[in-house]
DNA sequence: CGCGGGTTTGATGATGCTCAAGCCCGGTGG
DNA sequence: CCACCGGGCTTGAGCATCATCAAACCCGCG
């Protein structure tokens, strides 16, 4: 059943009781997106967090030559949205697209405040939801900062084993911050076994 | 007087009356930092965020080979602390310290807490605080993947026009993930009236 | 004066981009 | 069933960006 992947990726930070997981489910609305639905996109308020019960996501920006770049992907059992106009919304600048086709259960700001009010424990996931975000962000700028693109692409292999499954390898180049091109030649030395030099 | 500062700094999103800025002021512990000194140091955890009265202070990291990457910089009127560290109360991973001699108002996490119960209106100034720094990391991140050093450098003299006269040239480098060697050629190319190209 | 730090300059090489072509492969229409 | 797309991945040549290393310079300070 569905609703078994959420509350189980809430208890892992909160435990509830059989009342507060129904009150919890009876504010979550289904959503099926097709491939390439857009979720959010820029000037819209953001007014949902989304929850990938199946399927995948991804959010990013584009830049003034039309260039896209990946900010985040969302697999099964990950939370996604735009976080900044979520909190102050204020409107989107971000763009969130479904990779493939998916379902997602959508949590409305207003039902969050309501679960707050009944359920304070949930005051505490979405603080952890919240510094999982900052703490991802800031180790991506350290890694762009110091590291190489072979490096990243390792560490992001690491980091995110099931991701290049369900996505393709353009989207992966956009994520490191490389061409695609670029990615394909690194891929090559890997599978050469070649970490660097012969 | 320097209390002047932080009040206007907080009256630019809440107001507040003179009751409210006096229980908030006697919150504030001041602190003297000389250069070179630590605020913060990976393993402590972060108690306190720090508003800067005066002086120039900066936050990075040590990657395994010893490099330094700052993730920020705050002057006179910004503020500063690990707010990963801040909020979840687990260890630091930054270092936070003084680049120049300088002064500073503390407000722990409990007196913070007292001041949300007695002034809830801080919340959202806290809020606020939050969402800068969510999106100025979302903005350097996308910075970073889609623009060379020249550019993100002169992006980095709109925005803080204020900090190079503060802080050394290879400390801007750092932060703009380059070493100071080039950062001093793209200065020399840009003083010689060149964009890039002649 | 001499020392030490930060900045500059230059030569060389690695990293990553651009452009252009080719390949693989799953559809789609004849 | 096959021919023909078209999108995504790969490959290669040539070029721009940026790092590394080493030396020189500049300047404040003991």
């Amino acid at each position: 059943m569905n609703n078994e992947l959420i509350l189980r990726n809430v208890e892992k930070h909160i435990s509830l009781n059989e009342d507060e997981q129904k009150f919890f489910l009876s504010l979550l609305e289904r959503r099926v997106l097709k491939k390439k639905t857009l979720f959010l996109q820029p000037g819209e308020v953001c007014r949902h967090s989304a929850f990938v019960v199946d399927g995948a996501l991804k959010s990013y920006t584009v830049d003034p030559d039309g260039k896209e770049h990946i900010l985040s992907f969302a697999l099964q059992d990950w939370w996604i949205s735009d976080l900044y106009s979520l909190i102050s919304q204020k409107p989107a600048i971000l763009y969130i697209e479904a990779i493939a086709d998916a379902e997602v259960l959508m949590l409305s700001r207003d039902n969050q405040q309501l679960l707050f009010e009944k359920v304070p424990q949930f005051e505490r996931f979405f603080r952890i939801l919240i510094e999982k975000a900052l703490v991802a962000n800031r180790q991506r700028l350290i890694d762009n900062l110091s590291s190489t693109a072979e490096e990243r692409y390792l560490r992001f292999l690491e980091k995110y084993p099931s991701v290049p499954a369900c996505v393709p390898q353009h989207n992966i180049a956009s994520y490191l911050g490389i061409t695609p091109e670029f990615l394909s030649k690194i891929r090559a030395r890997l599978a050469r076994g070649e970490g660097k030099g012969s």
